[in-house]
DNA sequence: TGAGTGTCTGTGAACGTACACAGAGTAGGT
DNA sequence: ACCTACTCTGTGTACGTTCACAGACACTCA
């Protein structure tokens, strides 16, 4: 039987001070590793702090230094696309191993609805963390206006245009782009069409900019098939959109890996051969590229270092550096295999 | 230019009462909404609230009343499993939304290595939660006795059997199992084998145990291959190991739609045709599930909501009611489609 | 009128910590 | 001998809330 009468109080900087015989105040310096302290003093404290258990309270101690030792990890994606795109995980995951790493908690805020909008405004009112991270926000969003109001240290992941002078982290999704499709070019395909997703964010249109960078003058806007999301049945429904435009389509750059997917099962259900009939590539090098049949041929993206990074400039932000200007851009690697 | 020079300091409930001419008490007695204010006072302190952008400190409001308002979420698994296995993600969301809407943060705690449960185990003890949920912990999982020792209150996802005392929320994964072979049974399979995950934990060994229910004395233990994890790379082993032991097997039974996913990919290797020549179900109807060529016949879990129940059991315990004992075991389904 | 009851308000104390300050002691230089 | 500098320690105060308590007032009923 599980009761729970007695939960028995935890110990306090009093309660160790008096074990040891010394005051509050030496107990303070030898917990936070301050200076000015005896040998002696030092040890007779440890002791006492191991001997009665104490840990400091968190509450106390953010309330009179005027800090939460938190960081949020702003999402703004549904639902689905949180659970299907690998990159959120992994920029997730990123962000959390360079946050522990300093001692801060990282919370996780998912904006899903006009609602979730209004709740996560108010958390961050609310003083519950000391800065932000902002994955995949969108142009004009709310959310990005409330971080300004409140002058909160924030870094982004990706950096929508109206963002000039917020910290950002990111890849240049516009150059990668152009390399990639100058290499689809380079296998000789003649007609070549691109899975455009994400348009409202700086990723999905800057890599459609690089698409159309590389192929110049023979760049058709009839072949260019836009989606909504990053997902595996946008993929799909921008492969058949395609093959209906253009049934001699040979060659095709999907947005990301995931669409390209998508893709694959469009074209193996209208019973083309990849790479025979049609070249794909992909974009983001995730577990999806290595999943797919053939291999897929795409661009590295480093997912959890953009996490990382994201973290620790909000982290020097609050050690009181000035923030990086103009963004910080990650290196990216086209990744050849077999697909195209 | 970003600058930080006069991040104005936060409103307190002093200056509230200074504006709206009453005294503190009054003041938290509106904020916390209870009983025994004038209609007159009311609304003179919650212009003054609106006016001066007032939000409670939590760290204040947390250290009088000795909690945080956070409950933990321990997801024990490694980082890759963490990003392929759906369940996991759903299950998390799950729990945010029903905690978010309790007014409790979600805080989630990874643990990947044995670091890292040195570092979860010295969180809990901290007191920066008031409550964990606890995702796929292992038999003699070391987090588990760091709970119990605390006396936290706390909900399991699936239940170790060394675990009896503990609340949890979890499917009947062995009756469900049962039924899913014996459907596949049904189709006149004759040689029936199963790609076994993750038999330290319930889940993979209730499978297995269904499984064998299910075929009885037909059961034989040269067509079980176990395979460490739910992953993609593992259920493509898993087949080809089953493959290599009777090449003429014709059912299979995957631990998951992930294990699924990747024994199709083996059985599409060795050119076999599913579900002609092999029939395959999995289990989860996860987004792999529509993702798979056939469609996958599959099991229906409540990932989802096993998230929100544990997390409501967290919540409950919180308000001082008794936890329920023996567990709660939500309803499965069988979803019928072509792979089998 | 007085006691009793219910409504409303203000005040002091407490939560557990960090920080500034004062003061004691010691050592070194003139 | 004195001043200065450095090391070490204890105490008071502040952080922003909640809660218990006491007191003021109004109303009802005997």
């Amino acid at each position: 039987m599980v009761t729970n009468p007695g939960r028995r109080k935890r110990a306090t900087i009093h309660d160790v001070a008096a074990e040891a015989g010394v005051s509050r105040g030496t107990v303070s310096r030898v917990v936070n590793n301050e200076p000015y302290v005896s040998a002696e003093a030092r040890i007779a404290i440890e002791a006492a702090i191991e001997k009665v258990g104490y840990v400091p309270n968190t509450a106390a101690r953010n309330l009179v230094m005027q800090r939460s030792q938190a960081v949020g990890l702003i999402v703004h994606e549904p639902h689905s696309l949180f659970l299907e795109d690998p990159n959120i995980g992994e920029i997730l995951l990123g962000a959390n191993s360079a946050l522990s790493r300093a001692d801060y908690q990282m919370v996780s805020l998912v904006i899903e609805s006009e609602r979730d909008t209004e709740r996560v405004a108010r958390y961050l009112s609310g003083g519950f963390v000391d800065g932000v991270v902002v994955v995949s926000a969108r142009e004009q969003d709310p959310i990005t206006r409330v971080i300004e109001r409140l002058d909160l240290p924030a870094a982004f992941v990706g950096h929508p245009q109206d963002l000039r002078e917020l910290p950002y982290v990111g890849i240049n999704n516009r150059a990668a782009a152009r390399g990639i499709t100058e290499r689809l070019i380079g296998t000789g395909r003649q007609r070549i069409g691109m899975i455009a997703a994400a348009l409202d964010r700086d990723s999905g249109s800057d890599r459609l900019a690089g698409f159309t960078d590389a192929l110049g003058d023979r760049f058709d806007p009839g072949l260019v098939a836009p989606v909504p999301l990053y997902t595996y049945a946008d993929g799909r429904d921008g492969m058949r959109a395609l093959l209906a435009r253009d049934p001699l389509i040979d060659g095709v750059f999907a947005a990301s890996d995931v669409i390209a997917a998508g893709a694959l099962n469009a074209l193996r259900e209208a019973g083309r051969r990849v790479p025979e009939d049609v070249g794909i590539v992909g974009f983001d090098d995730s577990a999806w590229a290595l999943r797919c049949q053939p291999l897929l041929s795409t661009v590295r993206q480093p997912a959890n270092g953009l996490g990382q990074r994201a973290a620790e400039s909000v982290l020097s932000q609050l050690r009181g550096e000035p923030p990086v200007l103009g963004g910080i851009l990650l290196d990216t690697e086209i990744v050849w295999r077999d697909s195209a």
